[in-house]
DNA sequence: ACTCGTGCTTCCATTGGGTGGAAGCCGCGC
DNA sequence: GCGCGGCTTCCACCCAATGGAAGCACGAGT
């Protein structure tokens, strides 16, 4: 995730404990009490402070060697995030089901800001390897899953991505008039493709998942080599997975 | 969750945001501001203040009907933890091949104070409903997984759960010499079995997951309908899946 | 063995962010 | 129309938070 905190970072104290946690990231989940201190300009002092409660609550702790991690108390919290429990717990079977008649990579994503959020990924030994993991925020215009989501989202939110399109790879869309078409081509087809558009050699198909109003509330994806050049004809076992977990989403929060 | 934060909630303000925070647990996920005034017992103003904060980062996030929720960053910091990437996400793969194999619910816990936690469970529309989820406390001495946590446990705290053994179902073990047994012959056989122990009408058999060092990291286990009598027959298949994570965890750690 | 640099821990005089009761608003039920 | 409960905002007062400095521990280099 990005210094976002770095944003909100005040003078007040909880400004300050939540600077400390947007310390850790993606590429940052063990770090030492410096570490933090510089990430989230904060005195030695302070963080020491800070993190010595966060510690003793459990939301961080420290190893042996006196680095920090997430600790157990938040991974916890985070598990009773709706995200978590009425999208990715409900998703599962479902995804397993797809998983077992592909073998291939199983994703769900929803929209996050600007980007695609992995929810969920399921993968075999022989799927192939993709760089992504749940809470990880990937772009919408050059993956699946992100052009679905992409295709379904608000005028304004679509503008402000087509204004600043980045190649990821050689083969990603930058060009916002061919961005629009493949939008438009997405809705009218009822799925998206990438084509070694996020990663080479790395093809992938996504279709929408809807709420009861028919607004889209995340996106189904498989992910694959691009040997396998038939992904189309994935797209009706996608929507029944699609469909079954619309399903059970409803009925999850009616119950 | 226990309310432990009551425990740490000081005058400091960083005790009161993980007070607030405390406030949800498993069976709290949507609560209204005077839910968490209460609950974290702060002055409503108080409450409200430290809420406008999370609410701001994102830690929290407020639904059109006035309810809070954990919110994405707060799940997202939860997918850093070291039980959610270096436990969760290796173990997946050989919770599935498990899954596709036995059919029933797959379940990875860990050991948390005096319970066993839930990592993960993986469940299909054939297999029995259990209550359980990721994040979820479980009793030790009542579930398979937590019978392996427990065998392998430091003294101290076999001691403690000794002391305090409390019916679950009328086929719970709640004497102390006959838990003694019990745990020895897990130790012996490699393996635990529960009998509706927990559940009625439900039975688990799990293995442990070591570490390089032999110690016990993670309990692996599989929960049928006791008509499945035969679930010994189970314990190969497991300790293959408990092998390949194990493998996987320490090659994760190293990379 | 000694020196140096880095990371970390602890202290405490100073100060400014946090406090929480009260007042008021809003919506709902009777 | 009234009463009640939930929520939002205000602000005089106060105490928790601050962060530089001092000191400790450890590892590397000589």
């Amino acid at each position: 995730m990005t210094k976002a905190a770095a944003v909100v970072c005040g003078p007040s104290v909880a400004a300050r404990v939540l600077a400390v946690l947007s310390s850790f990231d993606e590429t940052h989940t063990a770090l030492t009490l410096s570490d933090i201190a510089r990430r989230s300009k904060l005195p030695l002092s302070t963080t020491h402070r800070l993190l010595a409660e966060l510690e003793r609550w459990q939301a961080v702790d420290r190893a042996e060697d006196g680095a920090y991690h997430i600790g157990r108390r938040l991974w916890q919290l985070g598990t009773l995030a709706p995200v978590q429990r009425e999208l990715r717990e409900v998703a599962l079977p479902a995804m397993q089901d797809l998983f077992v008649a592909t073998q291939e990579n199983v994703t769900l994503a929803v929209l996050s800001g600007t980007s695609a959020l992995y929810v969920e990924r399921i993968h075999g030994k022989a799927s192939v390897p993709v760089e992504s993991r749940p809470g990880r925020p990937l772009p919408l215009h050059a993956t699946g899953v992100g052009k679905v989501l992409l295709a379904h989202a608000q005028p304004g939110l679509v503008d402000a991505c087509l204004s600043k399109l980045t190649k990821v790879t050689s083969f990603t869309i930058v060009d916002r008039e061919r961005m629009c078409c493949e939008l438009a081509a997405v809705r009218r087809n009822g799925y998206a493709r990438s084509f070694e558009e996020m990663t080479p050699g790395v093809a992938a198909i996504a279709v929408p998942i809807f709420d009861p109003e028919g607004r889209v509330l995340a996106a189904l994806g498989l992910v694959t080599r691009i040997l396998r050049k038939d992904l189309v004809k994935f797209v009706p076992a996608l929507r029944v997975a699609a469909a079954t977990i619309s399903r059970n989403v409803s009925h999850h929060r009616a119950g």
